[in-house]
This record gives structure tokens, C-alpha cells and sequence, in this order.
DNA sequence: TAGATTGTTAATCGATTAACAATC
DNA sequence: TAGATTGTTAATCGATTAACAATC
């Protein structure tokens, strides 16, 4: 069920690196970057940098490199980043509320307007200036919003039963931070983000390195 | 630098879905678990689950699937998971409080003990139980507990600064989760935990799967 | 001009999927 | 036994890398 191929995943994975990087020299005063200079910075292939920038569209200049305004312009547009969209969390505990005080969602355009919760001890409070809802009022405020994006930080026994009322309610996009997949409709778009698959990662990286000096 | 091949990356970042899989099916009181049920569930293929599970050398029955206990105890001890790691936060702001008090750590061996912040108002402090040092106490308590783990939750401006001064106080492992990539020295082994790029994928599918229906 | 860089086309590499014999 | 499932070997698919002409 449910399985949207991405084309080029691990191209799209890297664009907000670039994007980045491209930031951070137009900061500067810089007006170009080129595929070697990003590589050298994010330690990738050069290749590699050119053939995922080709697919937002935008071209470079021989010798100087991508112009910095419509490089940043190209990937925003690309990943839909050049127009606000807001959110909700549900789910408001530690991570929940980590996820709405974190600064860097507002410049891909994300914004954390409401959080919900089971516990009613939290319903009425504000973390980081969001108010929390009960979970009952979900469905309410989709409606009277018009948001379709949803950040899931439940604990993850109860990701699936969460995610059937967030689908029941009207969103059509789940960002799931539980380690739990979830089952949606195919018109309701789900990205997991499995912490505990980078920590294997890195116990995996660890465990190598630490074989080959031994 | 510092680019160390893993071998079979995508599969060792499966294992941890196979590794919840099989502990919750035993705690059903199941005593077998089959490549078809783990991929069901995952919306996995079931000759991708059976390839995945070959790496850790667990071996499974024809017509009854992989016996529990054994699997479990091959994932856990194919990534190193089967004994306590101790590992420092560094950057106890909203992401890192909310790792610290994350209960999943702890399933996969790995207990946060001592956060370190450069703001001298979190010093002294608890967090989740966990105590708040200085920034400039980090070598010292590295070399007395001998922690080799940090997990890296400052601002990403401060990201290359202080990942050198881990790196200079004997870390030998970084999970990195802000947006800047960090270069260290080769023994030092570093996984990037790039949120943006999760939103990039979300946005994307949620594009293409708008698309498709207009 | 010389040389660095882009962008395209082709080659390589690695991961996923298919096929199927072996097994319980 | 029949049939489901494992595990191995081969085929396919897709992503990365190489090669190189075009360009500024």
C-alpha cells in the first residue's frame, strides 16, 4: 500500500545541504558558488553536486559556478519551500515540543501553529507560544484551518491509532517521528524518520573504525 | 575525509524496524517471526527482509520464519546493541532536553549521562534528571568517565566549533544533529542526522501525490 | 588565450528484485 | 504429503562516477 516512489530520492535528500551552503555565501557577499566549492564543503563528489542541481532547473555559469539568488530560488521553488505552510504537532511531549521550539523549520517555510495532546494536564497551555488541544478538537480545527500537514510525536505504541484520527481529520501529510510505520491512504503522504535507524548507523560506523585500527 | 564506507548502509538502517518487530511479536508470546510478517508490517518486500536478516547471521526455519529470541539477540549483537554505551549531549536547548529525556534510547544500549552547555544559566541545572556542565568541563569529564559518544544539538552555526573541541576532549563518535555537516579526524566516526532533508522528502512526496490526482 | 567549470552521455557500481532449489 | 518459507545465485534496476565536449 502507500508506496510513493520518489524519483531521485537521495538527490532530493540532498538539496537542503545546497541550499544551505548557498545561504551562507550569498551571507557573505558571494555571487556564485560552484559544484566544487560545495563539494569541498559537504564532502561529496563534485559530479554528484552538478547532477542533483540539474534536476531544480537552474544552470551555471563555466568558470564561475550557479548564481547564489537563483540557485536559492530554484531549490525553494523546487522543494515547495518558497511559500509558507503550516503545521500541527501532535503529540506534545519532550520531542513534540523540541520540534516546535526548533528555529530552523521557518526558513523551508514551516510553521507550528497548534499542538495536540491526550494528556489534558497539558490542553490549554502554550509551549514556545503554541497552544495545546486536546485530541478531541483535532478534527475541528483541520476543518476551520485548512492544514494538512501534521507533525506525529506520540509515543509509539499508540503512532497507528494516532495517525487513522489525523487521516479521519482531514491531513494529507505525516511527518512521523515515531519508530513505528504507519498505514495511511494513498492520498495521505507519510515520511518516517526512524531515529533509531542513524543511531544503528553510527553504532555500525563505530564498530568498523574501531575494527580496522585494531 | 573522514568518509568511511559502510557496507550495506540501507540495510543496517533497516534492522531497527526488524529489531521492534520481533520484540513486540515476542512480547505476544509468539515464538517465530516470518519475512512475509516482517514485511507486511513494514511494507517491506519479504526477499528484502530475509537478504537484511542474512547480515546478522541469524538462520530461520522454511515454513516457520526466525525464532525470536535468536533475532533479537543477532541484531542487538550485530550493532553492538547488547551492552550499555554512555554518551554526553552537548547543546542542552530544546533538541537536546528532548533527546535526553527520549525513553527509546535505552532499548538500544545507550544511556545519556552528563549534558554540556556553553549558556552558564544551564550550569548546575538538571534536565531530566541528567546535570548540565560547562562546555570548558568537557575534556576533563571525558578522560574521567571515558565516554567516546556525543550527540551534537548546538545551534548549526556553532556546529565545526564545538564538534573540534569534542574531538580535542578524546569523543570518538558524533551524532550530529544539526543541519551543518562537521569534519573530524579519521578515527573519529560522525553521522549526520539531517532533519531538513526528511522535510525535503515529505514535501516532495506531498507534491508529486498532489500532482498525480490534479 | 588558457584553464576551470558546466552539463551531457556512457560506464560502473551497488542495491533490489526475481527465480528456484532445499527444507521442514 | 503438500505447501510455505528460507537462502542462494542470477537478473534487473537505479544511483554514482567517469569521460569529455562545450563554454565562459
Amino acid at each position: 500500500v502507500n508506496k510513493l516512489k520518489v524519483s531521485f530520492a537521495p538527490s532530493i535528500r540532498r538539496l537542503p545541504s545546497y541550499l544551505l551552503a548557498a545561504r551562507q555565501a550569498l551571507e557573505l557577499g558571494d555571487e556564485y558558488i560552484s559544484a566544487t566549492i560545495i563539494a569541498r564543503d559537504l564532502d561529496f563528489e563534485p559530479i554528484q553536486v552538478r547532477k542533483d542541481l540539474a534536476i531544480t532547473g537552474v544552470s551555471g555559469k563555466p568558470k564561475r559556478g550557479y548564481p547564489l539568488i537563483p540557485l536559492v530560488a530554484a531549490i525553494e521553488s523546487f522543494l515547495d519551500w518558497d511559500q509558507r505552510r503550516d503545521a500541527l504537532v501532535v503529540g506534545a511531549g519532550n520531542l513534540g515540543s523540541a520540534l516546535i521550539g526548533f528555529p530552523g523549520f521557518t526558513s523551508h517555510g514551516l510553521h507550528i501553529i497548534a499542538a495536540f495532546d491526550a494528556d489534558k494536564t497539558l490542553v490549554g497551555k502554550q509551549i514556545h507560544g503554541i497552544p495545546v488541544f486536546a485530541l478531541e478538537e483535532l478534527k475541528q480545527k483541520v476543518e476551520s484551518t485548512g492544514i494538512y500537514m501534521a507533525i506525529l510525536t506520540v509515543p509509539h505504541k499508540s503512532a497507528q491509532i494516532v495517525a487513522d484520527k489525523l487521516v479521519e481529520a482531514g491531513i494529507k501529510a505525516i511527518w512521523n517521528f515515531t519508530n513505528n510505520k504507519v498505514k495511511t491512504p494513498k492520498d495521505v503522504v507519510v515520511q518516517n524518520e526512524d531515529l533509531s535507524s542513524g543511531y544503528a548507523m553510527l553504532s555500525m560506523k563505530f564498530r568498523l573504525n574501531h575494527e580496522r585500527q585494531a
